[in-house]
DNA sequence: GATGTTGGCCAACGCTCGTTGACGACGATA
DNA sequence: TATCGTCGTCAACGAGCGTTGGCCAACATC
């Protein structure tokens, strides 16, 4: 019936397709090229010949590229809740090594900031996790509600700098960083953005 | 004679020559689309017509896009000197001070971040600026040579997420910090990166 | 077994890109 | 004034891009 039922974006949209398979091999294949090339260079017709299938089959199931990008980087950050009195004050821990786990074992946040960087879509969905997930996250441990957006662009500031360094870049010093001296390091900057009295 | 005479990437290679405001155009054009547009969407169409010339003359002068970029970012970072006994416990302020004024100005850096994200030309001229002078800065300052580089590392870490959130990626909160608010916030962070033992 | 729907491939479109080479106009030098 | 290197334009090239539409085979439904 409807038309527009053949496009989808995610689970939940229904009954299994038989293309099931080949939508995933696809986003999978989307999200590898994207993080690896950023946006102009992922192309829809590498990442069919990734997913092994025809560059047509894509614009048939995510309309155009954009369309691609958006259901390939859907991302949830899962942070941790810390609004407990005990994990407050562990707030910066938690959240450095939170985002290390979300890192190394996620190309789909390589992918957006590789293409947020050159594309408004990719800038504005960035922008979009800020104001959704990590805001909230600086809501539950910061004293004054007014200067939670400020703290929570700093903690975005520190945490989206070692990703650019460690993860895009691949700089030889961050990269040799172990996990252990990031969060020994990082976690009482974090900390500090969020809780310390501001200066 | 040498025919490669007539492609140069900067003064002192030469006399001057009746088009050096045409080169000159060119690598401002350039400049401003790499920084606006990243690599693969600054065209080399575009830059000459910002330029008011023809495209081939691009690569009269400079060979191929690539060798364009090349020359477009050539930076010199000017990093202060903070040896001095008195200076070293201010280091912190005194570099993020230095890096703001950098930055507010010099539209090169937004480029040279924004190419280097997908480029991997981009990427290595990153690294040499963080090898060749970046890591001389923490070298002046840091108390144990063998931890230079994590903490040359670190701090390009902090700021070049300051960057990536405040003029590349434009998140409102963080572009909405005032300048003394991001020295009072950031100064303790780079100055505990540098000179603080190791946690 | 006929019919309609879905999954997939193929060939082509219009466009833009980086790049090239031929050619004319200008200015310095002799 | 004649010559020659420099500056600039113009038209075109081959390639790769996103995207489209037609076609065929496999499946589901009756």
């Amino acid at each position: 019936m409807n038309g527009s039922d053949s496009i989808s974006t995610g689970p939940g949209s229904g009954a299994p397709r038989r293309s099931d398979a080949t939508r995933g091999a696809i986003l999978a294949a989307a999200r590898e090229r994207f993080a690896a090339d950023g946006y102009e260079r992922a192309t829809i017709r590498a990442i069919a010949k990734d997913a092994n299938i025809d560059p047509s089959m894509v614009m048939r199931y995510y309309r155009n590229k954009e369309g691609l990008f958006a259901a390939a980087v859907a991302i949830d950050l899962r942070l941790p809740d810390v609004s407990g009195a005990d994990r407050r004050q562990d707030a910066g821990r938690i959240l450095v090594e939170h985002f290390l786990d979300m890192w190394e074992d996620n190309e789909v946040l390589t992918a957006l900031l590789r293409v947020g960087v050159t594309n408004q879509a990719g800038a504005e969905r960035m922008q979009g996790i800020l104001r959704d997930q990590l805001l909230p996250v600086a809501r539950q441990v910061c004293p004054d509600p007014e200067q939670v957006p400020a703290r929570a662009a700093l903690m975005a500031s520190q945490l989206l700098g070692l990703a650019l360094t460690r993860y895009v870049l691949r700089m030889p010093p961050a990269v040799e960083l172990v996990r252990a001296e990031i969060v020994a390091w990082l976690a009482p900057t974090i900390q500090r953005y969020l809780t310390a009295p501001s200066p």
